[in-house]
DNA sequence: TTTTTACTTTAGAATTATTATAAACTAGAA
DNA sequence: TTCTAGTTTATAATAATTCTAAAGTAAAAA
């Protein structure tokens, strides 16, 4: 991902380029596969990967102005911290709650044959499927 | 349910039944559909329902002994909260986010075609379906 | 370029949900 | 009854997150 582009992130976030938002921009967004964090190992990461110090307010505000503007999404995990997930596509999870990593499904790799109409005057806003691990 | 059907409940979680626990017991498994609560708003219901006076540590340490004993099941749900569900069958559920309502969903209302296989060593504990709902 | 303005970072305080603690209380055994 | 182990409770502690206000910085205006 080009300079250009993490750029591009910030300003639809509605973020001006800070030496911090670049950074977690370029971490988030610089890479192949999905990634899957919460806050707290996002600023762990961080610690190893620059020189550049960034107060969690910081990281937190960053984070959610992506969910936000549609550049992250949130995983439903049980558990008190909050994940994130590079993947905004409508997708799926493996989790292991040994270890508590989240491993995505692509959507294509479920099919649902049968679900229950919504109730009274609502409707489906999407489906996840949450596949539990054990050993 | 009968009383010594809630004695039975405390008894295999490992509580005695002191006038606190009867009431929540009671309150908890009392009825005929499931119901999904936080400890918040089951510490609510209970000062309607009841003269009794409960620290919010009762509640939760009751609660969790209950969970423990595979009386109650614990509902992935996005936020800070914990929910609970006396619904503890194998089932899924609907969720509005407008209202932070959750509806069950028997596990016969949903088919499953294709699923993934589980990753290197691992096995499937559960399939957990999650619908979000929107007006 | 400088100045100005509005947005940012930061450390630390505040908040929220939950768990731990320790003293006063109680169910049930002896 | 008396005793003992388990309980309740108010309060403190913890953990994740959000708020705040002062000091710093990007970008528009002059």
């Amino acid at each position: 991902m080009k300079k250009e582009d993490i750029l591009k992130k910030l300003r639809s976030s509605g973020l001006r380029p800070t030496k911090q938002r670049v950074e977690i921009a370029k971490f988030l967004f610089e890479r192949d596969k999905t990634f899957h964090f919460t806050v707290e190992s996002l600023e762990n990461h961080l610690a190893k990967k620059t020189t550049c110090k960034f107060a969690l307010a910081t990281i937190y505000n960053t984070v959610h102005a992506f969910k936000k503007a549609g550049h992250l999404s949130e995983v439903d995990v049980r558990g008190k911290k909050t994940y994130f997930d590079t993947n905004i596509t409508d997708h799926h999870h493996f989790y292991d709650n040994e270890t508590s990593e989240l491993i995505d499904i692509d959507a294509s790799e479920v099919v649902i044959q049968k679900i229950p109409k919504a109730p009274n005057g609502k409707k489906i806003k999407n489906v996840e499927v949450f596949i539990n691990l054990k050993n």
